[in-house]
DNA sequence: ATCATTGGTTTGTATCAAAAACTGGTTTTT
DNA sequence: AAAAACCAGTTTTTGATACAAACCAATGAT
C-alpha cells in the first residue's frame, strides 16, 4: 500500500460518522426505520444532553430526519435515516476499512 | 441485538485506537516491522507537533515501542508496534465491526 | 558564512464529547 | 390546591485533545 493511499484513507473519515456513539445511532437507524429519543436514550446508556447533541450533528449533517409531534399532551421526537446518512455510512466503512488489518 | 449489546459496543471502543491518524500508524505497524519518524511524517502527511503527540499517546498506552539511536552523529527514532499494541488493535476491530452495517 | 534539513519539543488554539443545569410542561401525591 | 416528582428534551459549561505554528539544536549543503 502506497504512501498517498494511506494518507488519503485517514484524511477520508467521515468525522460526523466517527464517533462512536453517532456509529451506534447509524447501526440502529439503519435497521429500525423509526425510533424515538427515550429510545436511543436506554439503548445507548448516554446522557440526555449528550445524546441530544450527538443527534443535532447528525441532523446538520443531513444524515437523519427528525419528527416531533404530541402524543396527547406529551411531546415526541423520533428519528429516521436519510438517503445521504445511508450512502455516508456505507462509504465511511468502505473507507475505514482500508485501515483494518489483513 | 439487543440493548445491552449496542451500550456495550460503543462504550468498548478503545479511544486511543480510534483516532484516524493512529488507526494508520497502527496499520502501518502491522505490517512493516519497523519505521522512522520521517517515513510517518511523509506517508501520513500531518505536520511534525500532531504526529509526535500521536505517537507520545501510542507509547504511553504501550502499543509502540520507541527506539532513539544515532545514526553517525544524527538522532534517528524508529518505532515498532508491540505485542500488546497488535492485540488490541485487533481487538478495537473485532469491537467496531459490531457498529458495520449488515 | 549562511541557508536548508533533520528530528523532534513546546506552546497555543479551536473543536467537541460529555455532563450538568435548566426549561416547560404533565402527572402524581398529599 | 400545592408541592413533589417526572418527562422530554435544550442550553450551557467544562475538560480533553487534535492539530498547527513556532521554536530549537545540531548537521549538511552551497
Amino acid at each position: 500500500m502506497s504512501k498517498t493511499q494511506i494518507n488519503q484513507i485517514h484524511n477520508s473519515i467521515n468525522r460526523v460518522v466517527h464517533e462512536p456513539v453517532r456509529l451506534a445511532i447509524l447501526k440502529i437507524l439503519t435497521s429500525a426505520k423509526e425510533v424515538d429519543f427515550n429510545f436511543l436514550l436506554t439503548t445507548l446508556g448516554v446522557t440526555k444532553g449528550n445524546l441530544a447533541t450527538h443527534i443535532n450533528k447528525l441532523e446538520a449533517a443531513g444524515f437523519i430526519e427528525v419528527k416531533k409531534e404530541f402524543r396527547g399532551k406529551i411531546p415526541h421526537t423520533s428519528y429516521r435515516i436519510t438517503k445521504t446518512g445511508r450512502r455516508q455510512f456505507q462509504k465511511y466503512w468502505e473507507n475505514l476499512m482500508g485501515l483494518a488489518p489483513e
